[in-house]
DNA sequence: TCTGGAGTTTGATGCAGCGCAATTTCTGCG
DNA sequence: CGCAGAAATTGCGCTGCATCAAACTCCAGA
């Protein structure tokens, strides 16, 4: 059975109280999704929402044209797939594991009780689509106003800072990404992010592999993504 | 005084009684800003948050660099300036009258009661948050998959659509809006909008002039916005 | 151990769209 | 009515990055 432990601890379930969270886990279904399997696709029904317990999930979109866009990554500990705060009743985009995952899903019909019965719980959600829709907003300046270099080196620190698991080397991204979905993240070829890796690689900033990035040296490559030149 | 018919009818206010339509106007204060002025800029403290009554509002980002973006246009009965909603404190962005406005603004500390009192007024709150992001996100996937030509003309469709006014030559975007306000829309140059312009203006899609741009051709403009090629 | 496929690297080439600059055309105001 | 400033137009050269193409490397599974 599922335990209250399982969520309590997480800054998306602050300031509920045992009974609450216990109550609230009991409404819910865990599953698990094997690296690569879909949690849901676009424009489904959303008949459920979602928090990332553990693993990492891949939120994409697709284009008309089979041209993909990451829209963001979930982390463990993140809510998705909640169409239903926003009054959606049909997911926007796909939603990939990156990785094995553990997921806990209530059914959408439970989403107005939360609202009534946990407001705290559903503040948090409304705070989390808050930072979102700030997030979309920078990344729309950031596409209309920086070049691909330091758009790159940004995703790259945002996932160092997000996902990131210190080793002896520097600071590792802690699921498998490739170069193109660096390139579906930053609106760029995989082409562009393979020179860009392979470039600073060469002067030191990161090691890189297959599927594998770390940085090395993330006050110069923060440099880079800030747009100032030198020093 | 203030009257509940200034927003009986706004799809914002649907599904509200006449009682509470009365009440929640009696907590606003209506204001009148001149075209050019600013509601509130970015990094301001959030005191209040705003429905448009009457006019066009222009949000905007600008860049450390000094670059602008604009984040959207608002029209008259949408809400503006929501932090409170998604747990800010603080405006993400500067909002500025295109033409003289008029606005309604209730305190920051007011958000708490709306949520209990009128829900309904609430939730299509954050039913806008919702389009809001979806919206964004839309221009992310935009931004990275279409060339400038596309993006400018579905720029332009889409204030056709939502602030068009229809004359005997077409459809009008019914507020000042200049090369440089579009480019600032699409993350391009205002030369490269006069270009277009030009060019769509000798083709017979669009007839524009100084601040004033009207749509003959929807049809055709759509085409080029959804990249299909030919006729 | 071999093999196929996915991920990556790197070169060569082309062009969309930016940056710059000069000029023209509006429009509001004295 | 004439002036000044803002908005718009247009030509030109350049370049950042996409596109096309080919080879290489790693890993999983037979």
């Amino acid at each position: 059975m599922l335990d209250a432990s399982l969520i309590a601890g997480l800054p998306l379930f602050a300031g509920m109280s045992r009974e609450d969270l216990t109550a609230l886990v009991a409404k819910a279904n865990s599953l698990r999704v094997e690296k690569g399997a879909r949690v849901f696709h676009a424009g489904e029904e959303a008949r459920s929402f979602f928090v990332l317990l553990d693993g990492h999930i891949r939120v994409v979109r697709t284009t008309p044209a089979g041209e993909q866009v990451i829209a963001r990554y979930i982390s463990s500990g993140e809510p998705f797939g909640i169409a239903q705060a926003i009054d959606r009743d049909t997911y926007p985009a796909d939603a990939v594991a990156a990785v094995d995952c553990v997921i806990l899903a209530w059914p959408s019909s439970f989403w107005k009780q939360v609202v009534e019965r946990y407001p705290s719980f559903a503040s948090n959600i409304y705070r989390t689509i808050g930072a979102r829709l700030q997030d979309a907003q920078d990344r729309i300046v950031e596409m209309a106003t920086e070049r691909v270099e330091q758009r790159v080196a940004n995703a790259i620190m945002k996932l160092a800072g997000q996902n990131g698991r210190k080793t002896d080397e520097g600071i590792l991204i802690d699921f498998p990404i490739s170069r193109q979905d660096i390139s579906e993240m930053t609106g760029t070829t995989l082409h562009t992010v393979s020179r860009l890796l392979s470039s600073w690689e060469s002067e030191g900033l990161v090691k890189s592999g297959r599927q594998k990035i770390t940085v090395t040296e993330g006050r110069r490559l923060m440099m880079i993504a800030g747009g100032t030149s030198g020093g």
